[in-house]
DNA sequence: TGATTTTTGTACTGTCTTGCATAATATAAA
DNA sequence: TTTATATTATGCAAGACAGTACAAAAATCA
């Protein structure tokens, strides 16, 4: 029930008053976000979040509303970490095969962590649970669907450009393969397939995607 | 909370001893299905079950077990239905194009049907959610996903055999692909994506597998 | 008709759940 | 030292939940 009882040690230290902060509010949402990938919305109590969090119930509520704004706000924080990780793949200049290899790893890593189980990959666990009933959580994980299908077509498209690609190449076509490859290996992962298997699936896609290795 | 008070009605009247029952065990599964594909499990109250089959609580735990053998059950209904669809769509000698439209529509149809919702696919739903924890449920997820595997590789290769495809092709990255779209549509048809963007990632996908239409 | 069998319907138990009210605690400001 | 403020911790209230006990009901059999 104690998250480190140190003062936040931050870079400027904010003089609040009142009573300080037991927590750290960045580290507690990592915290529900793990729990949450982990078991899904229904299946997590408060009392599992505030046991994960070190924080309790009335101090979730304060720091950030019930348990769907905490979910929300757990997938924004799981967004953002996705977006920071392709990003910095996207920075470089590198070959596509290249790319969609970085890429692919990436996701393995992320899906396949956790230690009591696979963690996948939350937005497709969001879009088959919660995004039926939810028009709000449905519109954000829309929107995380598109964003990947995006990426990958941006990479095709500059790969058309430089040449690494036929003319005749439909990067979007090619992007929605992209994506139905990350698809299938977060609904993979969490059955557990082993990671092998799911880096043939990857290396198989890409070839299919880009021509295979000469 | 009454299913349909009429007799059995079924072609051998058994003679049963004993009160009558008040509902059809067939009917009564294909509806806590129905919930659950919607609900999935956690959120769904065995309630919500009853009054969905028209079973009070009691009848539903003679017949069904408890919640989870329900599930598993119910789970068993689904792959049961697929299956038969399959095997329909392979009974008949067709081209192996015409094969995949009829695969990728009969998905479609049983993804985007629902009253309330869109239902998805009950194996991508579960591998999303009890697969993580429950290694029984796990393991019916996995034979449901090589099942889906196995039948598009089949597909292929008696393809490469009748010369539709490349001596060069590979049956079963193919497979992985095209087992890849349907869990993509699986996905993005319960965040309601509308039918004519799925029927695209289809009809590109099978550009790419078996080679664009002339 | 009465006994037997099977299922239904009601009600109950104990646990878990969410959300909040209230008091105790720890800090800064006056 | 006192006061104001922000947070923690305890615990409560109302309801949902899974699972079961038991009596009433509805059929067959003797």
């Amino acid at each position: 029930m104690v998250q480190k009882s140190e003062p936040p040690a931050a870079a400027s230290p904010p003089k609040r008053r009142g009573r300080p902060r037991a927590y750290e509010p960045e580290v507690a949402l990592g915290k529900a976000l793990d729990l949450f990938r982990k078991q899904g919305f229904a299946a997590t109590s408060l009392d599992d979040l505030s046991e994960a969090t070190g924080m309790n119930r009335p101090s979730l509520y304060g720091a950030f509303g019930d348990k769907r704004e905490l979910y929300i706000k757990s997938y924004q924080r799981y967004r953002e970490e996705a977006r920071a990780a392709m990003v910095e793949i996207f920075r470089q200049e590198m070959p596509v095969r290249q790319r969609l290899e970085r890429i692919y790893a990436s996701a393995l890593n992320i899906y396949l962590s956790g230690e009591t189980g696979p963690r996948g990959c939350f937005t497709v666990v969001t879009a088959a649970s919660e995004a039926v009933s939810d028009p709000e959580i449905r519109a954000m994980v829309l929107d995380g669907l598109s964003e990947l299908d995006k990426a990958f077509a941006n990479c095709f498209r500059k790969a058309k450009e430089k040449g690494e690609l036929p003319e005749t190449a439909d990067a979007s076509v090619l992007a929605q393969l992209a994506s139905a490859t990350v698809h299938t290996i977060a609904i993979r992962s969490r059955a557990r397939v082993p990671r092998k298997d799911l880096e043939a699936i990857v290396n198989g896609a890409i070839d299919v995607m880009v021509g295979a290795r000469n």
